[in-house]
RNA sequence: CGCGGGGUGGAGCAGUCUGGUAGCUCGUCGGGCUCAUAACCCGAAGGUCGGAGGUUCAAAUCCUCCCCCCGCAACCA
């Protein structure tokens, strides 16, 4: 049954559609993958994971932005050729993303010869419409930076790495037309309020649109950058970084065909963080009535992790790995803990202690315990074999009521992105069912052979409210759902949704395994 | 006159758009249970929601002013 929120318009006009196209930004090659580049990621493969569950046809895409100078001049102090070290650095992100277990339909690199030929394609198109143009343009030109600083940029009149004064020279560039398209963003940004998301971003936006729009340049000469993709008109120059990487969201869905590349272009929902709002949220739209394509359906932006307070960066040191973070702590608890302590939109902070004190008090002593001690009963007394359920007491319809209700929420919140609330919702489900044994003592019931039959179907709700979790939990804990289900003995589809009703997924018969330990608690003062 | 974010019980955070019993997690205290990963359940203490003024029957929430903190070089989501 589709949810109330499926059907509400612009609120989650993906789901309605029963189609959604789902982005990363594509990382620049110039730093490995951290804390922020994996939650971006988490994010966009738990919504792909969730609209795949319900049917939804999903199409998920990543990759490697490779172009430009600063990947040349990386390139350069590495040693390297920059197709070689774009290689490298591409690869690794490529690698942390399938240890992760991300479920990314394709992996593209703005090297790929099917962008090029994209990327090639629409320049020459939007060229042929006059919406590109050669002109002269004059700047503050910090040799040793090989690029152009503006007045504000400099520190005393000077270029604040060489402490030089930059030569003022004049360039010729071509220059994309992206004023004529101001008013017509404006227009988009009115029209369709959840065009930007959350509405602070979409804020930002008009604001800078209030000011004149300027042209942008989209093209580097040559003699200062060879990094790039050749303009299909003039050979002298490449492409200016942004118009190339842009454009990648095009490129990936053009591939797949006419006719799945109309499907699903208009509902391709960007995530992408604060930092790059601009050429998201005005140069791409203007390339893309430039060039005579629909808008994207969304660009979701979301904020920022802060390290214990401080901004992550190399310099200080404090930069979270991915990977070291799910070696120390399995990768489901480590999604959990940037799902569930970050709201979408809104800058959060990471702090190691706060991660333990979340896996313990959620995964170990809520889902886990909450695991443990169904299964041991269920072996205990009925070594392992579901019962059969007698007609339901109000206490058990107030379970399979939460668990609706839960289900219902979550669709909600996934709808407005609030993951984190979701979550919440889920895991109230999760507490109700931990009060519902209390509530209801199968233990003390089992003492007494006469109340057998009552004590099977307790647990016997209490195996749908696993089986529940599982499934609400799977796009957040797509492991966790999975050894779950294993547990449960369900089949290989067994979370998809719709799934049966509240107490016919298990067969008379139906045996389920005895209890391990999902999330070992973890001892706060070591760690692990 | 820069731009933006923020100030909510001991800690960390939601809630502010769409005014109407101030919520969550952790911590603390007391009790219960014993199926369970010393887990689970119940109860309690603890907040003038940064300050001042205004609108309103009613303000954490709307308006005005003020104070304080954090980002805005690079890395980079």
């Amino acid at each position: 049954m589709p949810s109330s929120a499926a059907r509400a318009p612009g609120q989650n006009g993906a789901a309605a559609s029963r189609r959604v196209y789902i982005t990363t930004p594509l990382y620049y090659v110039n730093a490995e993958p951290h804390l922020g580049s994996a939650y971006t990621i988490l994010i966009c493969d738990t919504m792909a994971r969730f609209h795949r569950q319900r049917g939804t046809e999903t199409y998920f895409l990543t990759g490697t932005d490779e172009h430009g100078d600063k990947i040349a001049q990386a390139a350069e102090a590495a040693g390297e050729p920059p197709k070689a070290y774009a290689d490298r650095i591409s690869d690794a992100f490529r690698s942390t993303w399938e240890a992760c277990g991300l479920t990314y339909d394709r992996f593209i690199r703005t090297t790929d010869p099917d962008h090029v030929r994209t990327v090639r394609d629409i320049l020459q198109q939007v060229y042929d419409a006059g919406d590109i143009y050669f002109s002269k343009y004059g700047g503050l030109y910090c040799t040793g930076c090989e690029r152009f600083y503006t007045e504000k940029e400099l520190v005393d009149g000077r270029c604040p790495d060489h402490r030089t004064t930059p030569d003022w020279i004049e360039e010729e560039n071509y220059f994309f037309r992206m004023s004529r398209y101001q008013e017509r963003l404006v227009a988009a940004l009115q029209e369709r309020p959840e065009l930007v998301r959350p509405e602070r971003y979409r804020n930002e936006v008009l604001a800078m649109l209030r000011e004149p729009l300027e042209d942008l340049c989209i093209s580097r000469p040559k003699t200062r950058l060879t990094w790039g993709i050749e303009l299909p008109f003039d050979d002298r120059f490449v492409t200016y970084v942004w118009f190339d990487a842009l454009i990648n969201y095009v490129t990936a869905v053009r591939e797949l065909g006419a006719e799945r590349f109309a499907a699903l272009w208009p509902v391709a929902n960007h995530f992408i963080a604060k930092d790059i709002l601009k050429p998201h949220a005005v140069y791409w739209p203007t390339m893309l009535m430039a060039a005579g394509l629909p808008l994207y359906q969304h660009l979701n932006v979301h904020g920022y992790w802060t390290v214990n307070g401080d901004k992550m960066s190399k310099s200080l040191g404090n930069v979270v790995r991915p990977l070291e973070m799910k070696d120390r702590y399995g990768m489901d608890a480590f999604r959990y803990v940037l799902l569930r302590e970050s709201v979408f939109g809104l800058d959060a902070d990471f702090r190691e202690d706060a991660l333990v004190t979340r896996i313990n008090a959620d995964l170990a002593n809520n889902l886990g315990n909450l695991v443990s001690r169904t299964l041991k009963m269920q072996q205990s007394y009925f070594k392992g074999v579901v019962q059969p359920r007698s007609a339901p007491r109000p206490e058990d319809d107030a379970l399979a009521a939460a668990f609706a209700g839960a289900a219902r929420e979550a669709d909600e919140q996934m709808g407005a992105l609030m993951l984190s609330r979701a979550l919440e919702a889920i895991w109230r489900a999760a507490d109700h069912a931990n009060k519902y044994i209390v509530e209801t003592a199968p233990f003390t019931l089992a003492k007494d052979p006469a109340q057998l039959p009552r004590v099977g179907t307790i647990l016997h709700n209490l195996l749908e409210a696993l089986r529940l979790m599982a499934q609400l939990a799977a796009p957040f804990l797509p492991d966790t759902a999975e050894r779950l289900r294993v547990l449960l003995a369900l089949p290989a589809d067994g979370l998809a949704l719709p799934g049966p009703a509240w107490g016919t997924a298990f067969a008379a018969g139906h045996v389920v395994q005895p209890p391990v330990v999902l999330f070992p608690r973890i001892d706060v003062a070591i760690g692990k």
